[in-house]
DNA sequence: AATTAATTACGTATTTATACGTAATTAATT
DNA sequence: AATTAATTACGTATAAATACGTAATTAATT
């Protein structure tokens, strides 16, 4: 019988050294790479054909969301299994909505870590705790409807902020400190536009104050990205 | 010979479970308990009297650098290694403060770890890169010169805010996203009183605005607690 | 080409926060 | 008891942001 082989993807060493170490403890677990950020997973996945990537959200130049999603092009065989410190609805449904196959929080025993490799190896979703039949039955129900049902999304879980391109620009600098009248002269537009776009940013994510936007994208950077 | 006996103190099971395994595969380190938060820490160090206490920063109820400075009451001869993922001097310098015997990164290898779990044994200090012997050397440097030199402390890494007790307490509010009405409104005071302390928080913690003190108290926990 | 969405920017109004200084009162330290 | 530090709160002034609405222009989609 083969190995289930893996890549391994998270910024920190001493987390893919403790996974890597972890999972070939039980000998049926191959980790044949590592990337420490989004890009160079998918370079790897690219590369060497994986069964399953196993990639934590959070990480520089590309996050692990975003690679599962650019899997389907470059290894459509390889699954994802996500494995992140965030319980969030919202990580947890956008990561279905990207293709991955699993999520497990960094909470996980051994056990079950095996048991959601072997899961995904046999074609499964594995979701960890009581939370993800409910959330994947949720979220199939939601698709179920077919395209009529499609403008409800927002009565479940709010995935979409529906950010223009735009908005994404300024937020960004929002994010990272900038006033509105810094924002304008590095745009080159008026600061009554980027107040604008700032009130109406505001109205989309559903914050009252900066302190909570700025929570807001620590926890779903996405939003930005 | 006797293995080294530590205690492991990290919120993630798989972060410990993968640093268990870690050290544990060298053979000569014997991780003999686990703890979640540093309150946990402090008590099973109490009962236990490892070695080494290997330690996070960032825990609930009471953070790695508390439960250090705590360790010299329970339990003397325990010294404590932290591990972490912030390389900011501030934290490098306020884990000496507090009695740590090293800092690593969690960006160490196995050898590394090793290495400096030995180090500390044999009664040395272990910090991690170019930078350790450069803060050792300046944090002692400063400390050499006697208390005539403890007013120049400012001038070589601030850690040391000066936050009042009640600028404490208003600075968690504004941390939580909370109005200066919201504030005066819960503590009872006046509006102008508020202000007042937010000023005089922001110019002793040197931030512009509140995306900058935000960051500034994520990377420095101990500045509110 | 028509329609829709995004971008830009203003009017009007208000609220909120920043900034600096002064000073009385209270609490803590010497 | 004297001194120092912390707390409270105001005057004065200004900057910055929030909030809502309107609408022209540009870009993207159908």
């Amino acid at each position: 019988m083969d190995t289930i082989k893996v890549i391994l993807a998270d910024d920190h060493v001493i987390v893919r050294n403790g996974i890597k170490i972890l999972l070939e403890s039980e000998g049926e677990v191959e980790v044949i790479a590592e990337a420490s950020n989004g890009q160079e997973a998918v370079d790897k996945v690219k590369q060497l054909k994986p069964d399953i990537l196993i990639s934590d959200i959070r990480m520089p130049i590309m996050n692990g969301l975003e690679a599962t999603a650019e899997l389907k092009k470059v290894s459509p065989d390889t699954k994802t299994l996500i494995l992140s410190m965030h319980d969030d609805e919202e990580y947890i449904i956008k990561s279905v909505e990207c293709g991955a196959s699993g999520y497990l929080l960094k909470d996980t025993t051994k056990e079950e870590f095996v048991k959601a490799l072997r899961s995904i190896l046999e074609g499964h979703k594995y979701f960890s705790g009581d939370i993800s039949d409910v959330l994947v039955n949720g979220y199939l129900n939601k698709n179920t409807g077919g395209s009529a049902s499609s403008s409800d999304s927002g009565t479940m879980v709010k995935t979409d902020y529906h950010i223009t391109k735009r908005e994404k620009q300024i937020l960004q600098l929002v994010y990272e400190g900038h006033s509105n009248k810094e924002i304008a002269d590095e745009l080159g537009k008026s600061i009554r536009t980027i107040e604008t776009h700032r009130f109406n940013i505001m109205k989309k994510l559903g914050v009252g104050n900066i302190t909570e936007l700025i929570r807001k994208i620590d926890s779903e950077p996405y939003i930005i990205s």
